[in-house]
DNA sequence: TGGTAATATTTTAAGTTTGAAATTTTAGAC
DNA sequence: GTCTAAAATTTCAAACTTAAAATATTACCA
């Protein structure tokens, strides 16, 4: 470390550290909601969001990738929003070793209610940022995101 | 929701996701480099760094609200921490109930290591960012932690 | 065709985290 | 002084997550 890049250095760990926490801050507050005001869970909304943007289903394994979550944790959480009807497993023609996970009707209506309030939590926490910020933001967070992901597929 | 505003909560959601997977990405990234190169864990990391920041140390119950983890968390990670030598158990005068934790020299020693490795991990993944964008993306999460932070104190 | 490797998923065991109960000690009211 | 409520910590049970083993099926090559 040179003593030039030294304040470079301490600047970005600060930044990042008020990343972490901003985003460890809106992350608490819609578990709080979802299990407060809704009586679910974070990982399950997850999941719910992928099928709905999925809407022929995806298969176990694609769930597990794209959530970036174990298969096995994903077996548990379709268990149970299969045995609450949100749910449901679809063999797959041709290979009868995979399913195809997909919202019923009640799931996606369930869906489609929370994500409206999920939306309208973050309008409310992000209040402060003008389009032009989010732009920025966006901007600053995309050159950021290249790097880590390059890193991951380094360490993988 | 108004037609107007619409656009701007829509782009605040996709802001606020993009927030998410740059923080899991970099989080996930110092996990691995904990784990492979150094054998030890986030949660152990933030202990480690909580009990750095305060030589003199730290109630367990005051460590447990610093680190927004439970107390029976804190209880298991130094509990660990004290077997190895990183930290050690110091009992406070005058309150027998209260026990104070604190790193250890070897503790202390072990952190600085691990510190100076993980603020060049952290410089790596933020190299795209001048100093600039660093001070403009410290000040829009400072407005947004503001936000977050007001809704917890409302929540609880 | 047979056999081996690869793929998809579930099951299992171990480790984490939490919230609440239990334990011990302190503080304050009367 | 005694009693009760509050405070600090630990213990405990339940939920969640992961990595690896187990199971079932498919693909491919020889």
């Amino acid at each position: 470390m040179t003593a030039v890049s030294e304040p470079l250095s301490k600047a970005r760990l600060r930044v990042w550290l008020k990343l972490l926490k901003t985003s460890n801050g809106i992350e608490a507050e819609i578990r709080r909601n979802l299990r407060d005001r809704h009586n679910t869970t974070l990982p399950r909304f997850d999941v719910m969001s992928a099928l709905a943007r999925f809407p022929e289903g995806l298969k176990m394994s694609d769930l597990s990738t794209y959530l970036k979550v174990s298969n096995g944790n994903v077996t548990g959480i379709v268990d149970k929003l299969t045995e609450e009807g949100m749910a449901q497993r679809v063999a797959v023609p041709g290979d009868k070793r995979a399913q195809v996970a997909r919202l019923t009707e009640k799931g996606k209506t369930e869906f489609e209610n929370l994500a409206s309030h999920h939306e309208n939590w973050i309008d409310t926490l992000l209040d402060g940022l003008s389009l032009e910020d989010l732009e920025t933001l966006s901007d600053t967070l995309e050159r950021v995101l290249a790097q880590s992901t390059e890193k991951e597929r380094a360490d993988a």
